[in-house]
DNA sequence: TCGCGTCGTGTTTACGTAAACATCGTCCGG
DNA sequence: CCGGACGATGTTTACGTAAACACGACGCGA
């Protein structure tokens, strides 16, 4: 896996090659996995076997002869107390800032401490507090605009209130991979745990998530047994559609994304109901998978319908994919078919025509997530059921437009 | 319309209603505290409030009195082997899978952990062992489509190895604020850094980066220092660049990234350097600051400029922007001028012209991240000097064409 | 039958830190 | 001039885990 994308690329690469698909551009192509794995994967019931290796029992621990000068260069209190003249509770005072050091004693702890390069032991520290000052995030993919954003927002507040962030990706989403990563995390060094997650997933989760860890879940509806924090989806996609409603559009089609996806979900049921609920005919809506690709695709099938004057698409992407498939079959946006899309990335502002989007406020999605694990972590309790929607807005930009034929068009 | 999301962040940062003071948190007696500082008295000392806080005065013994039911209900190993009836080291060895324990008594310790809900605590294991499986990565941003990616794969390939990832995230790249991280990063549960920054503010932490630590650093050329790992920059500039000159193109203008940003340096340097070797003349350069909007104001700009026929964009953002201001002024792309972007992200298979790139191949830069980090680790070894540079690919789409009169368009 | 290896468990100890408690001066008011 | 308060520092202990060693019981070959 690793070498095959040299050559692959420099190929790929030649000038000249052509019309190059995007074959590759879209995905990496699975291609690549861990170069090496150490251990078996344990095959044992209960612990994942710790990275370092089981059982021969050869000199894992290096103690304190190793040849070669280096050793344990982990520099501790005691090596400092030892330095200064003064016991370890007073480097601990000082190290910790707390009163009743005299200066001249401080000092010279100081001056212990940068000769020796000590830094202190968090793991020794976590244990003594019972408190790692950590947050970990379960998440699928960083691929996504909004997953990203999202955890850039977290990671921000996050580190406003002192506390830091684990990663704990799951390629492939699938039910052991997501067992492994709750076990894992339960092992990890973690405070609390913010999933982003599909929530079919999560429901086959929940007799694993052990009992006392503070959780908190992006993206799904498990608001009955969770604390949920989420866009406000519904409230998207009603403003997207009544946006072309109210335009003079007869109907509104929409691109779907995947069916796996709560989010998803939530956009075509309100889709669905804001055109039901205004005597509209609702379309059959055509699946999408979130990329651009898939909007493309959709593109092609409704550039050759005829009624179709309006179009939901679930995010930006797929957006882009049906502006690009439009004007390959000379469907004018907005002129004949107005496009709205969902997320608001920064380039929607930039597509050609500037897109029409429900943005999404990630990082208050992001700031909420943190917040509501903290309250978590002081209160002493556990997740607490319950939604907390983030509302949306519509951003209007150049492609939409009234109906064609529209009288009111101004 | 662009505006609307632009300034989240700043909101975002601001902090709500004073609920949670933590400036206290700091050193009361102002900042001598740490060792790793060696001149900056910085006050805003980095650790958070402890958790300790007199709770319910001094019960935090946890072990027998529980006031309201609500404490530390942390089980032990101690505890699930009274439950179990056999001492903690059998149950150590259970939990981790070790032999040498008979069927019987393992399935009374399995159901003791299970009853108690046991999960192993990693700080005391981290104490015991001296490591994390940790690797701390600090960053900008997640915003821009490369780290993210970078990010992600650097997570899924540490993931595989064991290794969970922390972020430590930095709003603004002030001095400040990276020793911030740096300095935490050394209080953190990890046991290597993966930093993706600038050099420009690298080079003033030097000094603050705790000499045992191991580091590997991504975009950037401090490869006299430290490990480097980081895409070709100037292999791929190159190859867009040649790429336009075969097309036939007198010279290729370039918009450049943030003067501040490494990547953006080489990438312009490379640029100039393909032109003059070639011979050609080397029009000024536009700059652009990676966004799609200063793309935008390059292409209004060059829209106007009567020879320009290519334009090599240092990243896929500006590109689109470019297009969009082709677009607006009437001038056909690939017609009379060819554009050239960089990172090749998912949709620019997608932008109206689908867009000619230099592919980028995060993920490979998150493996040998992971890989020469790890290396690192296990070796025992500081960071070694050097660069690791990952290729690149030039993904020809439909927004190059021969130039405008070139008798040789085939 | 004995001695010795082996197997299943228990006991001790160390990891680095910091709260709680102990100790030793010193200074001050009575 | 003495007792006690207070300030600076040392000592003990516990946090949860797991390696290292200890120990008893059992089996097997001599």
């Amino acid at each position: 896996m690793g070498a095959v994308n040299r050559d692959d690329r420099e190929q790929a690469g030649t000038p000249n090659s052509g019309d190059t698909r995007r074959e590759q551009a879209g995905t990496p192509s699975g291609g690549d996995t861990h170069p090496e794995r150490p251990g078996t994967p344990s095959s044992g019931d209960t612990r994942p076997e710790r990275p370092g290796t089981p059982i021969s029992g050869s000199a894992r621990r290096g103690g304190s002869d190793i040849p070669g000068g280096r050793r344990k260069q982990r520099v501790s209190m005691a090596d400092v107390a030892k330095l200064a003249g003064v016991s370890s509770q007073t480097v601990s005072r000082v190290s910790n800032g707390h009163p009743g050091v005299i200066d001249a004693t401080r000092e010279q702890v100081l001056a212990a401490m940068r000769e020796l390069g000590y830094r202190p032991n968090s793991a020794a520290r976590a244990l003594r507090y019972g408190q790692f000052n950590t947050i970990g995030v379960i998440l699928f993919s960083l691929a996504s605009t909004g997953n990203s954003r999202t955890v850039e927002a977290i990671a921000t507040h996050a580190a406003a209130e002192g506390y830091a962030i684990t990663l704990i990706p799951i390629d492939v989403p699938t039910q052991d991979n997501v067992l492994g990563a709750f076990t894992r995390m339960g092992e990890l060094a973690v405070d609390a745990v913010i999933v982003i997650i599909e929530i079919h997933l999560l429901d086959t989760i929940t007799v694993t998530l052990p009992p006392g860890v503070h959780v908190v879940v992006v993206d799904s509806d498990a608001g009955d047994r969770y604390s949920v924090v989420d866009t406000d989806q519904a409230d998207g996609a009603r403003r997207a559609v009544r946006h072309l409603l109210d335009l003079g559009h007869r109907t509104v089609w929409h691109v779907t994304g995947p069916h796996t996806s709560y989010a998803a979900q939530s956009r075509a049921r309100a889709w669905r109901a804001t055109l039901e609920s205004a005597g509209r005919p609702v379309p059959e809506p055509l699946p999408g998978d979130w990329s651009a690709e898939s909007g493309y695709a959709a593109g092609l099938a409704l550039a050759g319908e005829p009624g179709c004057t309006a179009v939901f698409a679930a995010n930006d992407q797929m957006a882009l994919g049906l502006l690009r498939a439009f004007h390959e079959r000379g469907r004018d946006v907005p002129g004949e078919i107005s496009v709205v899309g969902f997320d608001d990335i920064p380039e929607s502002a930039y597509f050609v025509p500037p897109l029409t989007t429900v943005h999404q406020d990630f990082a208050e999605v992001g700031r909420r997530c943190v917040r509501q694990v903290l309250a978590q972590i002081r209160d002493g309790q556990s997740s607490r059921p319950g939604t907390d929607l983030v509302p949306t807005s519509l951003v209007v930009r150049r492609s939409t437009a009234p109906a064609p034929g529209t009288g009111s068009a101004s």
